[in-house]
DNA sequence: TGATATTTGTTATATTGTATAACTATTATT
DNA sequence: AATAATAGTTATACAATATAACAAATATCA
């Protein structure tokens, strides 16, 4: 009943692509948490074990680096998969500040679960995009300046 | 020095589409946190302020759901844009539970001035993409499935 | 009409993610 | 040997988010 021609209220927003970007990640996210949540997992202790499993031995500093969170946040997350059974940790011999962190064999199995049914989930949310989209988007993603 | 050639950490959380977008969402959010905090506003109260400054007279759960936020969390932001004298509440003479919403003049120049800055920030972030490539990401953006 | 249900704004509370400072044990530097 | 730097850790704080419960006002409908 109004006289324009029914106008988003955040369209004001959307010429800004980071309101786009923080929409859509939410979406995906939250989404993504729901997938993990039956499985025990989080999206940050499912990404740390998927590191560890990736780089068995990496330290937690370099963990902490290659998913972009502080170092006193990743022990908290660190504690979480120990206390599963899905990682250990190990004095370094070379270095004995550092420590090695290992996946068990039960953790190796929980990611490539929760692996699978991430990518099963993804293809749920993208199933509107052509693999050619999904890696442009992708590509597209790479280009943003930090 | 290893036997790899220099694999990312994280190469195993690359394949998710999801990942990507958050670690991209993450550097985005966080700069533009940066460029409105001299301004005294952050990314919830600048979207709530540009909402009531393109729509005035919107109601609170109007706003809340445009946002996609929960009406009780967009309560705090309504108080400190009040504070801040860049909104005012009025109760609705129609309907005396709702509380319209409308902006001052100094929250009119802030939103304004904020914007201004947001999209100098985006042209910083976003330097490596052609206006092409900007809108083809918000379009494949927008074609992901809730 | 009157009883009941729904809606709006609100408070309280909990959780998650994130950021910083400070501390220890160990290693590196000079 | 003295000093600085690093790895893991703890404590703490803040922002964003989610749910439940409540009072006041409105809507529904028997």
């Amino acid at each position: 009943m109004t006289d324009t021609t029914d106008i988003a209220l955040d369209d004001g927003l959307r010429e800004l692509i980071g309101y786009s970007m923080k929409r859509a990640t939410t979406m995906v996210t939250a989404d993504a948490a729901r997938v993990l949540e039956p499985m025990g997992l989080r999206i940050t202790t499912f990404s740390a074990l998927t590191v560890i499993c990736n780089a068995p031995g990496v330290r937690q500093t370099e963990l902490a680096a290659a998913l972009g969170m502080e170092r006193s946040n990743s022990v908290a997350v660190i504690d979480t998969l120990e206390k599963s059974h899905w990682i250990t940790r190990e004095r370094s011999a070379q270095d004995r500040r550092a420590i090695a962190l290992h996946p068990t064999t039960a953790g190796i199995m929980r990611q490539k679960q929760a692996r699978l049914a991430l990518l099963t989930h993804e293809d749920r949310m993208f199933a509107d995009l052509s693999p050619i989209e999904r890696r442009d988007l992708v590509k597209l993603l790479s280009k943003i300046r930090a």
